[in-house]
DNA sequence: CGTTTTTTTTATCATTTGTAAAATTTTACC
DNA sequence: GGTAAAATTTTACAAATGATAAAAAAAACG
């Protein structure tokens, strides 16, 4: 997906205001298993997804906890470093070869003091975030671990496809054992 | 808590921004057990909290699940509404007589056209939202139920003296008895 | 202050989910 | 294509959580 579309997605923006923030966005490419944000770190740059899949994690009692997963068009970012300058929570893990474009959070930022518009592009960005986010916390309280993979595989199938279960149980918040048996029961 | 605090609070405005905003903003007082939103609703007002407390809830097959509080310097929003001018999840009830600072958002909306200060305000406001959500999920996803309950605790000790335990437990995902096992475990 | 109502705790039993290990299937790579 | 490695499923057993009912405690109210 291209840069064009990605951001026409968050904010249709004024052509001017457009260009100003696409010279800020490079882009770059990493193999399969590369390890591109980490926990406990403030991270300086963002990413948008052109082509691959990524999961975000964190480690607790040495275990790998999956939280999120991104695609196309989807943006990786550690938002406490994004929004508050301090470390985040989340390892982010490529586990496709990426092609990604990337922004320098502190050039965002400075144009959110000098652009009206980007400045709303930086709220509509905040809001659809906060949207999915949301989504996901009231899906993860109201519905079964069932239903919220059946849910996953309604509205993203292609994650299913795309990445091994053990990661999807873990973002289910089960067992790969209990996601096996929920598996067997729906065939 | 009054309105000057609740806005300084969410993003530094110059004066004069910040009194073009307050200017839309009205004192209004409710009763405790008010329903001050509802699920399935397009909602045309935001809130501030003065004083008070509220929960937000859905109802899953009859059982109402809690996934949010609210107490002073908090804002109660149907987020879906606000954001994407669609029908939201949540009813917001009032735990105790409310007194509460009222924005309509379209008067909100179209102020974020006019004044960068109040972009900005508005992308800060969703960002500092979007952190706690993000916290919440992690801290559901990566801790247990007692976990969280002591982080409760920790963090708002208030919420435990003032709302019932059967809320909470919805909140955190258990049963009012097992939190009733937690307690009795923590002795 | 005493009564009623609501909230919280306790006890018992059933169900779900987790842990560990083995069996099977799929994938990666020489 | 064959072998090794990785991923997934299955099984057996253990632990945790839920449902239900009843008792105890606390709060609300005349």
């Amino acid at each position: 997906m291209n840069i064009e579309k990605i951001l026409d997605n968050i904010y249709s923006l004024p052509e001017t205001s457009k260009q100003t923030l696409k010279k800020q966005i490079t882009e770059v490419s990493f193999p399969k298993g590369h390890i591109l944000l980490r926990a406990n770190r403030i991270e300086k740059n963002i990413y948008f997804i052109k082509k691959g899949i990524a999961r975000a994690y964190s480690n607790k009692d040495n275990i790998e906890i999956t939280f999120w997963f991104g695609k196309e068009g989807d943006t990786i970012i550690s938002m406490k470093s994004y929004i508050a300058n301090l470390k985040g929570y989340e390892n982010i893990e490529l586990l496709e070869n990426c092609e990604l474009y990337e922004l320098k959070t502190v050039n965002l930022q400075q144009l959110f003091e000098e652009d009206i518009h980007i400045a709303n592009f930086g709220r509509r960005f905040a809001e659809k975030e906060l949207i999915k986010t949301e989504e996901r916390l009231i899906s993860r309280q109201v519905r079964t671990a069932t239903e919220r993979y059946k849910e996953l595989l309604k509205d993203s199938p292609d994650i299913i496809q795309r990445v091994q279960l053990g990661h999807i149980a873990s973002y289910l918040g089960i067992t790969q054992v209990s996601l096996s048996r929920i598996r067997a029961e729906m065939k």
